[in-house]
DNA sequence: CGATAAATGACAGCGTGCTGTCATTTTTGA
DNA sequence: TCAAAAATGACAGCACGCTGTCATTTATCG
């Protein structure tokens, strides 16, 4: 006489609950990948990520955010730190008086050029061999699954 | 007259670069979506992980470190907090003295298996309509790709 | 136009992962 | 057997993401 409710994971859900396991792992390599492609040149990850966002055009703070997925305050934290390392300066934003531009210095964008150009060679020495559309549906899947979080 | 090489991504690096930046931001999802999910048991996502990993038997913290794919160290924090927590304790090896056993308590068993029941409810619902074998391929490619960093 | 809501950045503080270092214990191999 | 190497946990400290709170600015809409 178990009272208890007899659950148990559809097959989809077993496959699921490993999907997520490994993508703890999965992200914590790469963080370490990024970390040592860059660590010489005064970056990390994180810093990385947010040079990586202005790439194209200076942005507000809570503009980076929103791209990357992050919180606001998680940029800002990036943000000081390149600015006291003199890769990032604030441009004034004629549309807003208190968000200001997150922009390149010369030396910020010579250290993002040395970069970009590492991960190129990084990605295509990792991705060789892959199957491109296999890659495309592992991005699919979690857009997919993350929509629904 | 550039004297740069000429480099660029081959289509399997772009989609794997995709892969990685969506990595990102599917890690943070799972990792709010399962904080929710255990936040009133007093537990966080990374607490309830080294609390699966002795699920089955006590093990010492490096051993739980291999096999979450995480630093001794990290996993070191973590069991302390559970101890403080009540949720478990140590027994002794006796295969090693330095090395103790982490072991559920009463109450750790308790809360891990109403967390487990949640998230049998939780991933039945978030993969249902989702082919097993897609999440499959997905795991497969992170197990992968992860090898080669 | 003006009141209210939303957005933005500053500040403080927490959770979690990492590394480095150390003393102790265990394992290895000459 | 025993010296050297590896494993283990304790301790200290860093990187990075998050939340909550606040004052200020901007946007919304009655």
């Amino acid at each position: 006489m178990n009272a208890k409710k007899q659950l148990s994971r559809t097959p989809g859900a077993e496959s699921f609950t490993r999907l997520i396991l490994e993508t703890f792992r999965f992200n914590g390599r790469l963080l370490a990948a990024g970390d040592r492609l860059v660590k010489d040149l005064g970056l990390t990850s994180a810093l990385w990520q947010v040079l990586g966002a202005i790439d194209d055009a200076p942005l507000p703070m809570a503009q980076i955010a929103r791209n990357m997925g992050l919180a606001r305050q998680s940029v800002r934290r990036s943000v000081h730190l390149l600015q006291d390392r003199g890769f990032i300066c604030f441009q004034d934003n004629p549309n807003h008086q208190r968000a200001k531009l997150v922009m390149l210095t010369p030396k910020g964008r010579d250290v993002l050029d040395q970069v970009t150009m590492r991960q190129i060679e990084w990605a295509n020495t990792v991705s060789g061999g892959l199957n491109e559309e296999t890659l495309e549906r592992g991005v699919q899947l979690m857009k997919t699954i993350g929509g629904r979080l």
